[in-house]
DNA sequence: AATTCTGACAACCGCGGTGGA
DNA sequence: CTCCACCGCGGTTGTCAGAAT
């Protein structure tokens, strides 16, 4: 433990080392910490604490500041603007919390790292594949991110009744008719055309462009990553219109429509309809075993996988076979 | 109503990297 | 070069509130 003193009397040192406390940290030992930053600033960490008359070690003082006490933190829900920026940064830099924590400020990368690993991680865990795997990145670059774009045009846009994740294919959904549901989906080619305004610019004080031609080989999941901004494309709800994919408005990026007939995916990738054709078996086996869990996706924020997910991911499965 | 389970968040620990003395 | 303090990160644990039983 790295606890020497720089600053103070070295004679409470060894007294304080056999008496340091942890655990929750308390109202007054908050209060003293803020105080001392107030009057001396923030730094060395160690004699810090003990300055301030905390039984508590720099390190810890340091983490309740940054991810706490700092006046700049940002706390509560993860916008899904916050949301998306998470997943593309980090589809750059990995687990990079600290510097992906830059890119939004008043969020910590400690807090940054919880909604990976509790949320993120958990699809994952849900979609029986590892956070880390072609399937799962693919799946995030294809669809959760789109679908964020889209969610969060169409709450900038509450009349475009388009938009919005109308991903529940019916919670009574057997995987009959959710494939029935497909198949219908499909037959809808050509009939979206919507209208939309881009969330382009400011996000929780960073600047993100989020333009309409995210592309599979502009997306930065693969290891090498190209310069920031990022485009993203805001195809989404493959339920109501899979295969309309929208075209830049080339005087007005922030602007754009949905062209009828078109197709968002890369050449590597195989729609779902291809999986459809040859993949009820497995979705249905897969089914079988997750009950209700892809079909009861509502509204919310972590909310984001839905029938289309697994289809995609298994149909990405299937590719790798 | 009581108990158990679960999810989200806060906090800790160990390790490695970095920069200054 | 070595030592030391600090910092960042990954992994993990602890705590607590709300949901489920």
């Amino acid at each position: 433990m790295d606890v020497k003193g720089r600053g103070c009397s070295s004679a409470i040192q060894s007294e304080e080392d056999t008496d340091l406390r942890r655990g929750p940290w308390t109202v007054e030992e908050d209060f003293k910490l803020i105080n001392y930053i107030a009057n001396h600033g923030e730094g060395r960490w160690n004699s810090l604490a003990r300055c301030a008359g905390l039984r508590r070690t720099g390190k810890s003082c340091r983490l309740r500041w940054l991810n706490y006490l700092r006046p700049d933190v940002r706390r509560g829900n993860i916008t899904l603007e916050e949301q998306l920026l998470i997943l593309e940064l980090h589809s750059r830099w990995g687990n990079r919390w600290s510097k992906i924590a830059q890119h939004l400020p008043g969020r910590t990368d400690n807090e940054i790292k919880n909604y990976w690993r509790t949320r993120v991680q958990k699809h994952a865990k849900q979609l029986k594949c590892d956070v880390n795997s072609k399937q799962f990145k693919d799946t995030m670059r294809y669809l959760w991110m789109p679908r964020l774009v889209e969610r969060i045009q169409a709450a900038a846009t509450p009349t475009t009744t388009t938009c919005g994740p109308t991903t529940t294919t019916g919670t009574t959904s057997t995987a009959a008719s959710a494939n029935q549901h497909y198949v219908n989906t499909n037959n809808n080619i050509g009939k979206g055309k919507g209208h939309m305004a881009l969330p382009h610019g400011v996000i929780g004080g960073a600047q993100v462009n989020i333009t309409p031609s995210y592309t599979p080989e502009n997306s930065s999941t693969a290891a090498s990553s190209e310069s920031f901004p990022r485009q993203v494309s805001p195809v989404s709800d493959l339920t109501d219109y899979y295969h309309n994919i929208p075209v830049v408005n080339n005087t007005n990026p922030a602007d754009y429509t949905f062209q009828a007939g078109q197709f968002g995916y890369s050449d590597s990738l195989i729609s779902p309809c291809g999986y459809y054709s040859h993949g009820v078996d497995h979705f249905s086996a897969m089914e079988q075993n997750n009950n209700q869990m892809w079909l009861d996706c509502g509204d919310t924020s972590d909310n984001l996988w839905n029938i289309e997910d697994v289809f995609f991911l298994h149909q990405q499965l299937n590719n790798n076979m």
